[in-house]
DNA sequence: CTTTTAATGTAATATCGTAACAGTTTAACT
DNA sequence: AGTTAAACTGTTACGATATTACATTAAAAG
């Protein structure tokens, strides 16, 4: 019964088109600070924008880098900030085995994401089973744990590479 | 039926004594490291020492600093070829969130092991919950994923610091 | 329009981790 | 034992990641 549940899964395909992520990205981005009444500003923009633009994860270097508009680096504190608020807002993920960032595939959808993390292509996929969050929720606390928050990071094949050899 | 199991789960207690840990630990290195003819050198039983006497995880330059025995600094280079090889040998585990490393509770037991990290004493558990990470492997197969590793921290409150307050 | 809160700019520095290479020890093999 | 190959160590330098602190500016709330 269980197992008839259709499983959420989004690994971006290789010709796929980053544009519409992108897009929807912003617009989600722009309507929950409406929303919450938070400033989505220049910075938290570009960040959002550059870190959309890849499924590949990215560095809080490698993002700094893209925000040389105007020509003058900015420092990385700059980057960072931008990254809290948008982590907060649940529009990124840090991916702490590669101390890189994602954009989230599933905004507003309140799950609890498990990352599939290719490590041939690079790419980044976003499970969301709430299979494994439960069954990870269920055998913390039969152990005497409270959970607040965790941190599933897979590491592996995709389809993409698997097919291709 | 699943659910009858055991549960497999160390969260050291506070007034546990480390010592016979440690014992035991390095007995399990020297064996293992006897069987791999593998050298359980001095800068690799220090190491695994230091690890062992704490069950609060520690930084690689926190590793560092109790390695002053003749007084001199050590590079921190030394530190990370002791940690990588008590890692290969299943000794160590790395906390991806943190930064940092602590000994392995279950030695031996060919376990997928969950970390259990409570944000209050900093304290660190193992859950070796094969339900949990059958459900991830089954899971990421199903989406089309074949799973190399899998990296699962738990942050939250453990049990003697939820009774205390 | 002023007060207060939030965001930015900038510099400095802390923390974490690796590369490169020379020298030494240990194991393996005549 | 003596030679060779492999593994480990010492040391220097550097790269990569992240934060603190504080002065300034912009925005929102009253």
């Amino acid at each position: 019964m269980e197992d008839m549940e259709a499983l959420p899964v989004r690994f971006p395909s290789r010709q796929h088109n980053h544009s519409s992520c992108v897009n929807k990205l912003l617009g989600d981005a722009e309507e929950e600070c409406r929303r919450q009444k938070l400033r989505f500003t220049e910075h938290r923009r570009k960040v959002l924008e550059i870190i959309a633009s890849s499924h590949k994860p990215l560095g809080a270097y490698d993002i700094l880098e893209q925000m040389n508009f105007s020509g003058k680096r900015k420092a990385p504190v700059v980057a960072y900030r931008a990254l809290d608020f948008l982590i907060n807002l649940g529009l990124v993920h840090r991916l702490n085995s590669l101390n890189a960032f994602v954009a989230c595939m599933a905004v507003g959808e309140d799950h609890t994401a498990q990352f599939l993390i290719c490590r041939q292509c690079n790419n980044v996929g976003e499970l969301n089973s709430n299979r494994v969050s439960e069954r990870i929720e269920k055998d913390a606390v039969e152990a005497g744990f409270q959970v607040d928050q965790q941190l599933v990071e897979i590491i592996g094949i995709c389809y993409e590479c698997a097919e291709s050899g």
